[in-house]
DNA sequence: TTCAATTTTGTTTAGTAAACAACCTCAACG
DNA sequence: CGTTGAGGTTGTTTACTAAACAAAATTGAA
């Protein structure tokens, strides 16, 4: 009697244990010896028992990563590809799938997201580019389901945020740059909606400050809007004017990556006539010529916080304690975790991701390890 | 036969269980029926059986939480008292114990803790008044025992540290006071050892710098070391100028004590004469007459993160996956848990602790509840 | 009186039986 | 011809345990 298919019972009759045992090796579980491991191996071997499709790669809870449209292809952008990478790693370290969603503006799709699967995801987190407005952050506020916020804050608002230290990172490449021994210094701001890029500049102006200087106003020109290049505009700006800065201070790589195009464009030198800073540390800094000097932000590390602390804010959070665990998923209401976490922000460190030799503005000692393990 | 004492064996019996079953009764594991549990009850109180003295208690793994000496009674003491709560809250939760030590340079005495129970202790949490040094912090660094610092940080060293948006903190007590219409504005800046404090003070000046305002030196003192009432030495200084400021930002609220004590003995009015704003938001700052305005610093917070922070570093952190997680604390040299972990400070957002009224220092809308649940 | 051997007591590991749930099958019924 | 529902598979979870283990208490011989 040659049966169509093996089952499981089959296999632990042939293995000499229990159903339960069986489906305990195909998952993986612990608290089973080799030795009865290598029993059902063999027995499913024999029988060319199939595990069944795995139908159960639903079951894990799933944490929504949100990137707005504009910044796709963001798993290949400098910043959010290692935001990504560490929030990634950090989610199977919990067991949980990410479930990576562009959010586009004009459609709304959140509530595709949020009817679809909702019941299954325990936190979103959105990585803002600026062009996610508060309004559409607050429409996904569901009960129980933190919302924590990558690289932008919504003032007023309560999202728990995780953030480089823009601030202290404006101050250190402006510090960095007024160590070399410039006084005229230009700075290229980012446009006011990302608050990021805005705390980045106003590190830059306490670092002057405590210099006691005074940027003026056509050394800081603003952004032109909708503009891909917008370093290489504000450049070009800067540039034109009769009395030009001998550095400059670009707020992101991308925006250094323009200035550098529009001073080699007017026949200027890097460093010699005029020296260029920014923030960031993307992979790219290191292959400009000369390399861009440019404080890191750990992205990596940013992404693998942004998953800590939601998992921590969502009600499936493992407690150390098996039973505290356990009570925390079923009955009381449970510890209240708290969707308006009143502005937590996350600040990662910031250091100057190249050493500059005097009047030189090359960058070694880049490390792009990653600080934390996957 | 009157046996002397009952066992778990003969509870185990009288109420037809296991061994097993009575003893995860009576360490409340999950998994037991109701039934059942009442069941094992009525045998323990039939046969009379006493559960063994909890010898157990040391069987949790701890972190330490080392505070200066200087700040105890730190308990008791504004700012870390909050921070402790917030850590003990979460340790509790992950089911750790909290080892509260305090630190006394002369007797280097981290070598107790560190021999006697290091084998239990899964992570540090230095709370640092800025007289840690960071020479000494670096003596804690064992292998695979993460250090997590509060407050603080050390420069060109690569600690993960959990500190407030003291920048930012900065930046909003000063902008708060220049949308007053101030533009006198002298700032009591604190020891340069407390990094926390020198984040704040540099937040003051990107806000005046982005008002386009200079302040002059003689309106920023350097505070006297070693005096206990720094602030209220500080702000006579400026008194005594015939050039006086019409507001003046503490860069804590301990500082703002000592000056609005200073304002008031030189007779002149708060906030009529001088405005005072300051930071931390402690629970005193509601107090003060008038109540004073104060940048909210989430201390409790910064305690949990402290927390999680750690405990996310530790190799016995709590996967979500049973078995990824029995791994980590067996075989594999865990996901080696970086304790060089980059410069990664953890941040907190800030807001206005109090909504001053236009040439008004009253402060309302204070928050004391804790964002976070215990 | 000391120290190794033994027992007693509490704890952990490695399982299982039985209940359960989701799906499938197939026959009976409108 | 579709639908419905009883009964059977198959995978999964719950509730529980035997046996091994470890730590402390006890004994007992040197």
């Amino acid at each position: 009697m040659v049966k169509s298919k093996a089952t499981m019972r089959d296999v632990a009759q042939e293995a000499k244990v229990s159903a339960t045992t069986v489906w305990m090796v195909i998952h993986n579980k612990p608290g089973i010896p080799d030795e009865t491991i290598e029993k059902v191996q063999a027995a499913i071997d024999k029988l060319s028992y199939v595990v069944k499709a795995e139908n159960n790669v639903s079951k894990a809870d799933s944490v929504g990563l949100f990137i707005e449209q504009s910044s796709i292809p963001a798993i290949s952008d400098v910043f959010y590809g290692d935001v990504i990478r560490g929030f990634q790693a950090e989610a199977e370290r919990f067991g949980y799938h990410v479930l990576l969603s562009t959010f586009d503006r004009r459609t709304q799709n959140l509530d595709l997201l949020n009817s679809g699967i909702a019941k299954k995801v325990v936190g979103f987190v959105v990585a803002n580019d600026g062009d996610i407005t508060p309004d559409t952050v607050i429409q996904l506020k569901i009960p129980n389901v933190p919302v924590v916020l990558i690289e932008s804050y919504v003032e007023g608002q309560t999202f728990p945020c995780i953030l480089g230290d823009n601030f202290m990172a404006g101050y250190k490449i402006a510090r960095h740059v007024l160590e070399l021994g410039h006084r005229r210094i230009a700075i290229l701001k980012g446009p006011a909606k990302y608050s990021s890029l805005v705390d980045r500049f106003r590190g830059c102006l306490a670092a002057m400050a405590e210099a006691n200087l005074l940027t003026p106003a056509e050394w800081m020109p603003e952004p032109v809007s909708g503009h891909p290049l917008k370093g290489y505009i504000q450049m070009k700006e800067i540039l034109e004017l009769s009395d030009r800065p001998t550095a400059v201070i670009a707020i992101s790589d991308k925006t250094a990556f323009g200035a550098m195009e529009a001073i080699r464009e007017a026949g200027l030198s890097i460093p010699g006539d005029i020296a260029v800073g920014s923030i960031d540390n993307t992979m790219e800094s290191g292959y400009t010529r000369p390399p861009l000097t440019t404080v890191h932000i750990p992205k990596y590390e940013i992404g693998v916080l942004a998953l800590l602390i939601t998992a921590r804010l969502s009600r499936s959070f493992p407690c150390h304690d098996q039973h505290e665990n356990a009570k925390c998923q079923q009955n009381e209401p449970p510890p209240q975790v708290n969707v308006d976490a009143k502005g937590a922000l996350v600040h990662f460190g910031v250091r100057v991701g190249g050493k500059a030799r005097d009047g030189e503005d090359g960058a070694d000692e880049r490390e792009h390890e990653t600080d934390w393990p996957a």
